[in-house]
DNA sequence: AATACACTTCGATACATGTCGAACTGTAAC
DNA sequence: GTTACAGTTCGACATGTATCGAAGTGTATT
């Protein structure tokens, strides 16, 4: 019934953490934006691709990516020269309803 | 319809921020319990009762009660020798809202 | 093999953050 | 006024984080 035990605030705390800084949000909710209501949420975007929504070097993303991915929030797989990023559609359903009143 | 103007971003930014430790996190998340569903939550905690959630100095949850009610997720005022915590429903909606796919 | 592109890792720098104990402040009780 | 309680601020310490350029790595093209 409660959100929360001990376990359900330090891994969610994790993921609020990647949420933390403006680079990652706007990065993360980019991504989100392509999961159509109730649709499965297949859209990737190369790392290049998101590079154009934010003014850091190419090392800082790459920073900022890895710490989304670790916190779970982020799936990227290699497809030849490009990385391919989208939301894990898991973790997004489980933010979206942690704070339901 | 875009949940992500910049304005937007670097606000929600904070309230993550805010919300990235466990400490902080749980804290908040045990105001919220407080909030029956559709109801006004009007239910307040003091500092010295929610001392007992977590393990640290006063001092130092003092620091996280000040960062939670800068980031305006918490509302707090003095009632006689106790300060009186609340969540800030309004916030706790947008936070509820943010993520909705 | 050499070259190019996409991205990552390294190392450095500057700043931010979480912790504590001691000292302090605001309110209440006597 | 003094004492007690509830909570805050100060200062210090240790660790974490965001940034960058340079160097490195993986894949594709020639």
């Amino acid at each position: 019934m409660s959100n929360c035990n001990t376990m359900d605030i330090e891994a969610m705390a994790v993921k609020f953490k990647a949420l933390s800084t403006p680079v990652r949000l706007k990065i993360f909710m980019e991504l989100t934006q392509c999961c159509s209501p109730g649709a499965s949420c297949d859209v990737e975007r190369c790392i290049g691709d998101l590079a154009s929504l934010v003014d850091i070097a190419p090392s800082t993303l790459s920073h900022h990516m890895k710490a989304l991915n670790e916190a779970g929030l982020v799936d990227m797989q290699r497809d030849g020269k490009r990385i391919l990023c989208s939301v894990n559609t898991k973790v997004l359903k489980q933010l979206s309803g942690y704070f339901n009143i």
